[in-house]
DNA sequence: AGGGTGACGATCA
DNA sequence: ATGATCGCCACCC
């Protein structure tokens, strides 16, 4: 957390940029355009955190939630929140084959972060 | 320290 | 295609 004022704040630990970093990948991710869960991790340089990249997702506000999806462009989604997501994506462009999203036609590529330990 | 949780992911039956 | 398994990661008791 970052204080105001220019106060001697307490250093983010590790966890905190990890998920400031996921976050911001998230927030990157253009309208008509879709990523995974692993894919994201990937690219903020934490191989293997798919989990924790829902688990920010789930927790954080105002983030285009919609556009990540699980491996292979599926909706790990349930019920109803399953059915918005797919209703928002289609809103603004996505189109789906089938119950997964076309991701040879909208997946986001970013541009990968170095590796981190 | 130990065990359980989840909007994951790869693999196999 | 579908469900079970197992490995992973940070969190939360």
């Amino acid at each position: 957390m970052r204080l105001r004022g220019g106060f001697a704040a307490t250093k983010p630990n590790r966890s905190e940029i990890m998920r400031d970093r996921i976050a911001a990948m998230i927030r990157s991710i253009p309208r008509g355009r879709v990523s995974t869960y692993g894919a994201i991790a990937r690219a903020a340089g934490y191989a293997g955190a798919s989990r924790y990249v829902a688990a920010v997702l789930r927790r954080s506000v105002g983030m285009p939630w919609q556009r990540v999806l699980g491996s292979g462009g599926e909706i790990k989604l349930r019920g109803d929140s399953a059915v918005e997501q797919r209703l928002r994506l289609e809103a603004e462009g996505v189109r789906f084959r089938g119950k997964r999203v076309d991701m040879k036609a909208h997946e986001w590529k970013f541009v990968r972060a170095g590796k981190r330990k």
